[in-house]
DNA sequence: ACTTCCATGTCAAAACTTTGACATGGGAGA
DNA sequence: TCTCCCATGTCAAAGTTTTGACATGGAAGT
């Protein structure tokens, strides 16, 4: 064992559970999971919910755009936006302007849809917000960006 | 808008992505990448590695114990544990000694492989903690365990 | 003892996501 | 101009995960 350090005071035994990988899979498990709830209520899925937030922000982001923004496969994020237009919530031109890119678009509905379900995804993000010391939260979204840019690089 | 507040300094407006629901998102799809990269390289999936991981510090957990540890439903932990008793990495009793649930424990070569790829998964991990200033490391994690139980009650 | 309740293991179907492949539009550089 | 390369959109198949349902073993309370 250690040779140098004598037996100090009781430590918790550093296990799996507390190391970062397993503590940010937990954190976003329970936060899908609060997301599922409320989105659900609205009949909303989380990619579906992610898709009208990024587009209400930034309109005309294509398919390949939104599925880079919310982490999963184009062929995923096509899934996502055929469903969003079945439900009328986005509109996409028949044709591309510009290369292959199609720009997509909140409609009226799709306006109206996301202001009412913001309400309840905010309130979960307020949640999360209200568990961490205030001082500490700019400090947590810096240390969350630099986790997530030491490993994408 | 806002009455009280003169246009101050120049201050990124602070759109969804800086929301702290999509940094732990982004955080950890880049997590999930990250492992699973290296992971196919030992043939092992991220759930497989998980609960080797677990078994090895807390020998004899049950199928729905894993299954609560790694996130995932008790169907999918099935798959899971099915997968690495087909490559003998794992061994469960036939017969449940008490109750229904099957204690599961790793074999020796579950043992061996195991501490392979542990060197490259901790690898990651040290990508992660080094990307953090390492006094703040501590509040890091304690902060992520806020976000979890905050969203778990 | 009996009933009720809860957790576990498992099967089957549905839903979702990724992997793999291919065609098309446009830009960079010879 | 022409060729090469890259990004996009989309189809089909495979893989993975969840939803839903059911049977069984034990514990708690009556």
């Amino acid at each position: 064992m250690n040779e140098r350090t004598p037996t100090g005071p009781p430590q918790p035994v550093p296990d799996v559970t507390h190391h970062v990988g397993y503590l940010v899979k937990r954190a976003q498990a329970a936060l899908r999971a609060a997301m599922d709830k409320v989105l659900r209520a609205h009949g909303l899925t989380v990619p579906q919910y992610s898709t009208l937030e990024l587009l209400a922000q930034r309109p005309g982001m294509s398919n390949a755009d939104l599925a880079r923004a919310t982490f999963v496969t184009r062929q995923s994020g096509n899934v996502v936006l055929r469903g969003l237009q079945d439900a009328g919530l986005i509109t996409r031109p028949a044709t591309a302007d510009h290369g292959r890119a199609r720009p997509t678009h909140l409609t009226e509905e799709g306006h109206r849809r996301l202001a009412v379900v913001q309400e309840a995804v905010y309130a979960v993000e307020q949640r999360m917000v209200d568990a961490i010391p205030p001082q500490r939260l700019p400090t947590l979204l810096a240390d969350l960006e630099l986790l997530a840019t030491a490993l994408e690089e």
